[in-house]
DNA sequence: CTGATAAGGTGATATTAATCAACTTTTTTT
DNA sequence: AAAAAAAGTTGATTAATATCACCTTATCAG
């Protein structure tokens, strides 16, 4: 009975894995074998910038913020993570500590798979690699962009650029509610919290959206897009 | 006899694929035989972005810049490839189109590899895979590290920045000349020429550095760390 | 060799956004 | 439920750096 469970739960594990297709049916039993999931309340901290790295992770439900803490509890933040990501790929495959931190913000579950075990996958399906390596180069690209952005695009551009990124890229609407507090947002444009604040008011003002607390509703996407293209 | 020279040639090539020691010599050879070495002049574009993506290529010899056109003449330089450093991976791997540009900084001689060989070596190589999931980590590491940098430094701190990467990443000494223009450098730290300018000529007043053109010396290595590590 | 063009440099001014200082509202804790 | 803490908001002020204008010094092409 409690094999007949135990097999059912790796039936499970087998297919969560994201890009799972390019496995053999081997290899994924080997991965499911040692997967494990982790629940994250909101506001846990999933892995810490400056810990030593030991596993590799994806996110199978929920919502991660990616960030990155300079001096003075200066932080930028990176990315949101969703449901099929896999988070702290970079520190992973380039370096011994995690470069970066993940906190869920939302309740979350978290898997994570035992790296000498993935990267012996790795080594056997080329396909699989690939698949990496392309995750990484589209990141790396993405932080490229945010570096341009950052520093050729003033503030109604980069606000611009927030507002996008949670209705075309996260939320796939063009009315949703900010899963972060302000300071936060002004953390992933660059900026500061009053900025972000006074910025998004002028938006209001102007009814390019309409704020009621976190929730937001853009009413013309093309002005939006505009701002975001011209900075 | 042209035959000897032929092979000649090919072992030749054999050895300066970077990490060609990852690789069986059948691998070293298909690569070798698929290879092709261009030279460029000071100035000439070796790709341009948003043009497509076709081979894989390393610089063999020479000093190449790495940058990204955004609209109206605005430029960021992302960083100065190597001997020995592959470039254009993050698109290789990422997208159909070069995400960005990449042009000689000095004579240089850059190799090329069909993109189909190249990847069929990947896949039936896991080692070789996983290097290169070293080598974009490590670069999209190094961007988000500069994307922290823009957002939290200010100027002394960023052109501190450049002056440590040029003496520590690039030439190894403490005085060189700068293969890039004012406007170049200020592309670099997210400036423009004239605040770059600026902050140098302070930096020499201070006595932290002598400058005397393109050349340059740093008189405290200590005070250029302070001031980068601050920002 | 010379005129043209690009690069280097400096001062004055304008502008953006950060900082500082309250104050209100919401959320969390006890 | 009250108190405390955190988040949101607005206005006034300051500081950093971009922009503009101009001049000088190299570099390059004919």
């Amino acid at each position: 009975m409690a094999e007949q469970i135990g097999e059912k739960i790796l039936d499970q594990n087998k297919d969560i894995i994201p890009f799972s297709y390019l496995l053999t049916d081997e290899q994924k039993l080997l991965l499911s074998q040692n997967l494990n999931r982790v629940s994250y309340r909101k506001k846990d901290i999933i892995f810490r910038q400056n810990t030593r790295v030991s596993n590799l992770m994806f996110v199978k439900s929920g919502l991660v913020k990616i960030f990155k803490e300079g001096r003075n509890d200066r932080t930028i933040i990176l990315k949101v993570a969703v449901e099929g990501n896999y988070i702290g790929l970079m520190s992973v495959f380039g370096e011994k500590l995690h470069q970066y931190s993940a906190t869920a913000i939302e309740n979350s579950e978290i898997c994570d798979i035992d790296f000498t075990v993935f990267k012996s996958v790795l080594m056997e399906n080329g396909k699989f690699a690939i698949q990496f390596l392309s995750l990484l180069s589209l990141d790396g690209l993405y932080i490229f962009d945010r570096l341009l952005g950052l520093s050729h695009k003033q503030l109604p551009g980069r606000i611009a650029d927030v507002i996008l990124y949670f209705s075309e890229d996260i939320y796939k609407q063009s009315s949703f509610s900010f899963p972060f507090t302000r300071k936060e947002l002004a953390e992933f444009a660059g900026t500061t919290k009053e900025s972000f604040i006074r910025t998004l008011t002028e938006f209001k003002n102007d009814k390019i959206i309409s704020i009621d607390g976190s929730k937001i509703m853009i009413n013309s996407i093309d002005i939006i897009r505009t701002l975001s293209a011209l900075g």
